[in-house]
DNA sequence: GCAATAGTGTCTATCAGACAATATGTA
DNA sequence: TACATATTGTCTGATAGACACTATTGC
């Protein structure tokens, strides 16, 4: 069985980008890194590169996803027993359009991952060089259910200062961090992901206002209350209380055993 | 701005795979094409082949699908206004273990279409060359949840009788279709993409029998009725009626111009 | 005391599911 | 007529959302 001859073929190069997400300070943010080279230098850029030559796709972003943050994925197949601080990761979308990178023809398998809130970022040990952003800035207002930034995918070189000034991400950054965003959006609806954004226990007040930062709404504490410990499967007690709220001390939990929640989570009407 | 050194990057080929869904004869159908080379040689396999080299990839998938079944494909971006006999297209994933072509490394981006009933796949004319295969035959009956077929994946040459048969997938395949009909079967929940398996014009019966088709389950044709003539956009009256269903005359609906549904169609508990 | 958060109870409009009854075609 | 499918209507149990009320901490 002979391979391809090569020359039958055009040559890609394949890369993994991250949409790491995260919620600090009440508000949805990304890791976003300083580019140190041309194209787009000094602009800031979603995490990624090179996928290697023996390696899976997966694995490709597991390995970025520890380089930039320390954080060690879970994989989604084999679940840990025990809850630790390991992040969700799962494989987003792919980006290929011919002239996203005006160097070659690359194409991109973007991931997403969830993380709860962390320390600082690490990328090098240069703190200017990498930060968490909050996806408003990043993208407006008007960033749900991916109509925001569209037009950045077309970006020529030219016109980079058009492309929502200078705190623009580069390439076709904003459009693959949209297309994560309304992923995590709808995800946390019918899913128990948004446990994934908080620490291995955590109260219902917690987990509201990860609902609350992730949609951008307000939801009524006592319904939420209600409707999350009633889902079976989606908490389980972890036995203690805590007051790092303030007010009347809550009870700790831990995410359940379920992964798709029955009845969803229901994100209120715009 | 110099090029890449082409050496600082592994080569890799790229590729799209399709994993086109139409219903037929109340059975949820997929599009496979017989392999005339090894390896897998003599193997039905999931129709597509390499991206060109200044070719989108969505246009890539476009065009595998009107090579291998004459449909035209709706741009999502851009539905025309009158519902055509185009095909509904979306990326679906991407696929690229190192070991998963044995020839060389390969990424392939899966798409999935969703079609109307067609006559018969023209595979460069030879009738024997490519069929619509139920899926329940392709990935046997527990093929919900991704579940299915998972082993298949791992493929090496010496054991493809062992992987489900002689009537398995070739490559990574049966992965991919699973995917791409766990995919099908969650969408028509929550969007209007039932409508994409309907003939233009269409019965309430006929949509009902989507659902029946792409779930596996008997719907109450009472309830479905109100239902789905109660959810705004979903349906627009066409006017005419119709008995090719026999029994008493049905109206015709068109799809109405909603994508995502309020509120969504509710799947049967297993 | 006051402020803040946690948690429970109640009410109501809505809706999914079960199913009776009727309408209108074909064999 | 018998049968098949379409369509409307009714009933009931479950629930989402609004919101009153109580509980328990820190200041």
């Amino acid at each position: 069985m002979p391979p391809y001859d090569p020359s039958a073929y055009p040559p890609f190069a394949v890369t993994v980008d991250l949409v790491v997400l995260t919620v600090r300070r009440h508000a949805l943010c990304t890791l976003v890194v300083r580019r140190g080279e041309s194209p787009y230098q000094g602009r800031w850029a979603l995490p990624g590169g090179f996928v290697r030559a023996e390696e899976d796709l997966g694995a490709a972003a597991a390995r970025e996803l520890v380089e930039e943050t320390g954080l060690c994925a879970h994989d989604p197949a084999a679940p840990p027993p025990v809850p630790s601080n390991g992040a969700h990761l799962e494989q987003l979308a792919t980006y290929g359009a011919p002239d996203r990178d005006p160097r070659m023809r690359v194409v991109s398998v973007a991931h997403l991952a969830l993380a709860p809130d962390l320390p600082a970022p690490r990328a090098g040990g240069d703190a200017n060089s990498a930060r968490w952003a909050p996806v408003e800035e990043l993208l407006g207002e008007d960033a749900l259910a991916g109509r925001a930034e569209a037009a950045a995918a077309a970006g020529d070189a030219g016109s980079e200062e058009k492309e929502g000034g200078p705190e623009a991400l580069a390439f076709d950054h904003a459009r693959i961090l949209a297309d994560g965003v309304e992923r995590a959006r709808s995800k946390i609806e019918y899913s128990s992901l948004a446990t994934a954004f908080c620490p291995p226990e955590f109260t219902v007040g917690e987990l509201r206002r990860v609902y609350e930062a992730v949609w951008g709404v307000s939801l009524d504490p006592r319904n939420f209350h209600r409707k999350v410990t009633g889902t079976p499967g989606f908490l389980v007690p972890a036995g203690g209380t805590t007051t790092r709220q303030g007010g009347r001390p809550a009870q700790l939990f831990r995410a359940g055993g379920a992964t798709l929640l029955n009845p969803p989570m229901l994100r209120p009407e715009v």
